[in-house]
DNA sequence: ATGGGTGCAAAGGATTTGCAACATT
DNA sequence: AATGTTGCAAATCCTTTGCACCCAT
């Protein structure tokens, strides 16, 4: 009964730990505790961070990581893509490690980044849309100035 | 008879110089020298060209222009929704002065930008899917490797 | 022992800012 | 004359790089 039980969760892959292990294998990038670090942090908090975000919730619970290995890493899990880059405002480049494809949309007076998950994400037909380029990747972005701060601005 | 010509061309707007005019005073903002050249620029290139670009192709002609008016003019155009912000790679802030809503494909090899026309940009239901939000623009961005980059890859 | 990963310090680049001069009304 | 625009130089900020150390295989 334990046992079934530990195999279960083994198998469903309750823990974060196991996950963000998981996501960096299955896309060719080799663990480390920097990176096992980065990545649980991500899935943990589908908030849009950017890199200095990122060291910042970090560095305390380990204070060795430097900023240096936070821009590496996040090179890193972009180019492997274990996780999006969200480049929706050019002052404002942050990482999403929710990688199924979303809309975001961004406020231009406060600069928080909202989840879409209801506006659909245009797929892609390679030969007659797209000409024969190959695609790694979708973003769709909305800006504009949100519900909170148009209510402020009356 | 030529008189009917000028007015036809006057409200057809046929030289750039009086679109530029046109999409400036549209979009609520003071033409001036500076302005009107760079806009001029934007609607006889839709290359996607960066700052440097932009600084690099007027330069030439007008030796006086500085690389902060180039900076404040497209950050105004911006603002003002004068010209569209590309921002697909976080390296290659560009702008494209076709402001009709079309997708962009960017190649993560040449870093070249393509124009995709008949890809849908989706519409926007404000109540539904945008929860209530303003939106003011729209990007949809694909990246991977482009037909030729791949050619050149075998 | 070797190769890759990390972290520090420095370099590099891009963008913004302060301010004086200028243009336009 | 007043307001807004421009351009230079400097400052700032973000990101990358070079290199030495460290860790794991």
């Amino acid at each position: 009964m334990s046992y079934l039980c530990t195999v279960i969760n083994h198998h469903s892959m309750n823990t974060t730990k196991e996950k963000a292990y998981a996501r960096l294998t299955e896309k060719g990038i080799k663990p480390s505790v920097q990176r096992m670090a980065i990545m649980e942090f991500l899935m943990e908090n589908f908030t849009h961070p950017t890199i200095e975000d990122i060291y910042q919730a970090l560095h305390p619970i380990m204070p060795t990581l430097s900023k240096t290995t936070v821009y590496n890493t996040m090179r890193l899990f972009a180019e492997y893509q274990a996780a999006q880059v969200i480049s929706i405002d050019d002052h404002h480049i942050c990482y999403d490690g929710n990688i199924t494809p979303h809309a975001h949309y961004y406020c231009d007076r406060c600069g928080k980044i909202i989840d879409l998950y209801d506006v659909p994400v245009p797929r892609l037909r390679k030969t007659t849309e797209l000409q024969g380029h190959d695609v790694n990747s979708v973003q769709l972005y909305y800006r504009g100035v949100c519900k909170d701060c148009k209510k402020n601005e009356n």
